[in-house]
DNA sequence: CAGGCGTGGCG
DNA sequence: TCGCCAAGCCT
């Protein structure tokens, strides 16, 4: 595809010059370029909104002020101040790769965009956003918002549900960086890519009317901006129930519940969770003896990207001197410690609204 | 390469 | 309620 002259051309430098006057500056990865900083708030924004993060992002600074403080954490420790946050793979890459930075790069992160791509966790689009944040390296970022406005303003007809869509799309991002940007152009230019992509390009009614670049957009000059950017893929999901059966005793004062590590891979990997079954017959066979005290909880529905799931709690009262459950790997935790664990959202939520 | 992987927000 | 998706990566 063969961009206009006139958009190679002035594309970047409105786009860099509106970043300045009107794009974000104040969240609390900018102003730096510790790239430590930078890759972690890049990591947490992979598929996942700026306002969720906030929270997150400072909580796991202060615990974890340098990437020495997070390589020598253990990885429950990382996993249970992720907790809430989704895609735990991150996390699990986060701690590797923080080790790997430390055993094999002397503790620095590497500063060339394809060198960082190597790392867990690293894949093109955020090296590309670390180096150009951290050292004004001349690479595209490829994110959601850069397909959105892109595609938009060349009127791009390729599908980007397919992978080789979305690398034509990469390589005419490419293609508009600014010619010979100075770091801090890089740094207003890619941050203006997101901030045009979160504030004014946005998915459904698009601000053209605040849009630095509206004169130079194909779709908008079509009056079709809705048509951009063509996906056709729809995501198929499908529909489960699990049984979570929740085994609690009283010791002492506290009460403590049953927790097992989830499988490596899969829904929730490596999180603790209470047990799942299949189905009701499972769950009260795992509650053995004890299955006549069981209490049917509200069931409740909880969405991930491919499954619906319907959770049925059921709550299992066990007297204080009962033998532990048969089950492998697990372990009592005490119900005010569960803050101690990485636990999936519905599961934690669930825990601490436990009736008594 | 297509599919798997969380959670919350929005219209 | 439902579908879509948000600073994607890994296998």
């Amino acid at each position: 595809m063969k961009i206009p002259g006139s958009v190679s051309a002035g594309f970047a430098p409105a786009l860099v010059h509106w970043q300045r006057r009107d794009g974000r500056h104040g969240l609390p990865w900018q102003g730096t370029r510790d790239p430590y900083r930078v890759w972690l708030s890049e990591i947490m924004l992979q598929q996942t909104q700026v306002s969720t993060v906030l929270g997150y992002y400072q909580r796991f600074l202060d615990r974890f002020p340098d990437v020495h403080a997070l390589a020598s954490a253990s990885e429950d420790e990382v996993m249970s101040l992720w907790s809430g946050l989704g895609y735990y793979s991150r996390a699990r890459n986060l701690h590797r790769c923080a080790r790997t930075v430390v055993s094999e790069h002397g503790g620095l992160f590497p500063s060339m965009s394809s060198v960082l791509a190597t790392l867990p966790g690293i894949g093109d689009s955020t090296a590309a956003a670390i180096a150009a944040f951290c050292h004004g390296e001349r690479v595209s970022i490829a994110d959601g918002n850069v397909r959105r406005v892109l595609s938009r303003l060349l009127a791009f007809e390729g599908d980007l549900s397919q992978a080789r869509a979305q690398r034509e799309l990469w390589q005419l991002a490419q293609s508009l960086l600014p010619e010979h940007p100075s770091a801090d152009d890089m740094v207003a230019y890619t941050q203006g890519l997101m901030d045009l992509g979160a504030g004014v390009c946005t998915l459904r009614q698009p601000a053209c009317e605040r849009c630095p670049v509206a004169g130079l957009c194909e779709a908008r000059r079509a009056g079709a901006t809705d048509r951009y950017p063509v996906k056709t893929r729809r995501v198929a999901r499908r529909h489960e129930s699990w049984w979570l059966l929740i085994l609690r005793k009283r010791v002492g004062e506290q009460s403590v519940v049953w927790l097992e590590r989830r499988p490596p891979r899969g829904i929730w990997a490596g999180l603790h969770c209470v047990p799942v079954a299949g189905d009701e017959a499972q769950a009260l066979s795992a509650a053995g003896d004890h299955a006549g005290a069981a209490r049917h909880l509200p069931a409740q529905a909880h969405a991930l990207t491919h499954r619906e799931l319907r959770l049925h709690p059921v709550l299992v009262d066990l007297v204080a001197d009962a033998a532990d459950p048969a089950i492998p790997d697990g372990r009592w935790v005490p119900t005010d410690q569960l803050g101690d664990v990485g636990l999936p959202a519905p599961v934690r939520s669930l825990l601490l609204q436990l009736p008594d």
